[in-house]
DNA sequence: TGTACGTATGATAAGTTGTTCATACATTTG
DNA sequence: CAAATGTATGAACAACTTATCATACGTACA
């Protein structure tokens, strides 16, 4: 979270503030529950909580702060239908993030 | 760091084991100066630690903590050569991901 | 209205990461 | 070999993240 700008910071294409941004997408995504949240909704367009719960098999209120956080951070998009909540990818390049590592051989 | 293996956990294309090592990368990456430094590293083949110390403004132990740390999960590689230690990047698939977000028009 | 279901929230505990500082190690040069 | 330079390391602490639990909220339906 330092990184102070200065006369040799430049030439590296990327501004320290979007560096910064993307560090916090980077870190919003890296989290095997949360990978998985997004390959799913990947292939979905749309699932309520206990549809992703179930697939995953992760405790509900683990899951929903995972969903909220990614919401919050502007990755996820959600909106309620009788009981249920579906969330959806609302970044959709963080699908191609992580298909970008996914396909490394060496992983 | 939980997300066991379930009959249901099918149909998603990622394996458990590969979700959790790409969440591996990705937060090793996850940091502002370690995206400087990748970023650096993608235009130049490799640096020592002074000459990224002095383009990043990063103090010199910390920037060994990022370096041996990036060094510790493959994603950089380094060789002594007198009394200075040069980094490249070994992982170069960590540039798309950057790439990826940084492609972001809304970020 | 009350009960059940689906989901969110807040507190807290536990674990991990980032930073700093002091110091150590390796290599070159005088 | 001593001093200088470049780099690593380890301890200590602060800051953040993850997980768990208990509980609250919203909606539907008997």
């Amino acid at each position: 979270m330092t990184l102070t700008a200065s006369p040799v910071t430049v030439d590296m294409g990327l501004s320290i503030e979007k560096m910064e941004k993307v560090a916090f997408i980077l870190k919003t995504t890296a989290h095997p529950t949360r990978i998985a949240i997004v390959q799913l909704l990947a292939a979905q367009e749309s699932l309520s909580v206990t549809e992703i719960s179930d697939k995953l098999n992760v405790e509900q209120s683990l899951l929903s702060h995972h969903l909220s956080g990614m919401k919050l951070k502007g990755i996820l998009s959600s909106t309620r239908e009788g009981k249920n909540i579906f969330y959806s990818l609302k970044m959709r390049e963080v699908i191609d993030v992580i298909q970008c590592l996914a396909g490394c051989t060496f992983l």
